[in-house]
DNA sequence: TGTAACACCTGTAGTTACTAAAGGTTCAAG
DNA sequence: CTTGAACCTTTAGTAACTACAGGTGTTACA
């Protein structure tokens, strides 16, 4: 039975996220001392752990929600890995995005970088219209 | 001159994103017909088009502001290319903190595959304590 | 036993970068 | 002259928290 200062440092959730979660029903609401003070047990600190590392991961708090089973029952091996895959093609669809970008950025800083004329090509490029 | 309309169809960029714009200061206060119609001439279409254009390059709108030089004066050559470049120093991390998540999740995922225990191993080592 | 420092409580507002909706005017075409 | 599209303002909603204000509880030490 511990506070919840302990539970955040034991998962590395902060304090107030904890109590966020508790809020939005991705924790159950804690059981309290007389005080109004929350407890918690083991069954809170595997809850509280597994939504860090989900979250550490990017999955999405309706994704977190739907492995967890909040709104619908627990859910099969078949939806998690579900889940989990269409994550991954999302954070592969960042990774190629962000690549481009980064393609275009370099292209942009580079028409910079030999040239002293009074205006800035790389304005001049991201303001002309065609 | 056009419309708010017409120059949001000329850019890309949605009316209610425009008049956004507008009221957090990206773009200037519109000149008004009598009916209080919005309307804009070339340099508004060239000011929007750079925005947008930013906007695709993925830069926040505090880098926007550098750029334009709205709370500041006009900012050099210099002070552009080192926003720019520090840009893509930040998308660059962010592809290898994706690439990383990537790597996990997918070995994450191997763990299910192979197995049909009563017990869903990837929920388990998600909410595995040290 | 007193008191200081700290942990905890609730409730609300702020963050980023928009998007959407409600409820009303104006414009343009037939 | 009417009708439908386009425009106006203002307000609220989104994700996923974070931070603050103003108060109560707990604990260590003198």
């Amino acid at each position: 039975m511990v506070s919840i200062g302990d539970l955040s440092s034991k998962t590395g959730v902060k304090i107030e996220t904890i109590r966020y979660f508790e809020r939005i029903g991705l924790m159950p609401i804690a059981e309290r001392k007389s005080s109004g003070h929350r407890v918690y047990d083991e069954t809170s600190l595997r809850r509280l752990t597994f939504i860090g590392r989900c979250r550490e991961l990017g999955f999405s708090q309706a994704d977190i929600r739907s492995l967890l089973g909040v709104e619908d029952n627990t859910p099969s091996c078949d939806e998690i890995l579900s889940i989990t895959t269409h994550h991954r093609t999302s954070i592969k669809a960042k990774i190629s995005d962000l690549r481009k970008l980064e393609r275009r950025l370099s292209e942009i800083s580079s028409t910079c970088l030999s040239n002293d004329s009074p205006v800035c090509p790389i304005i001049e490029s991201l303001s002309e219209i065609y």
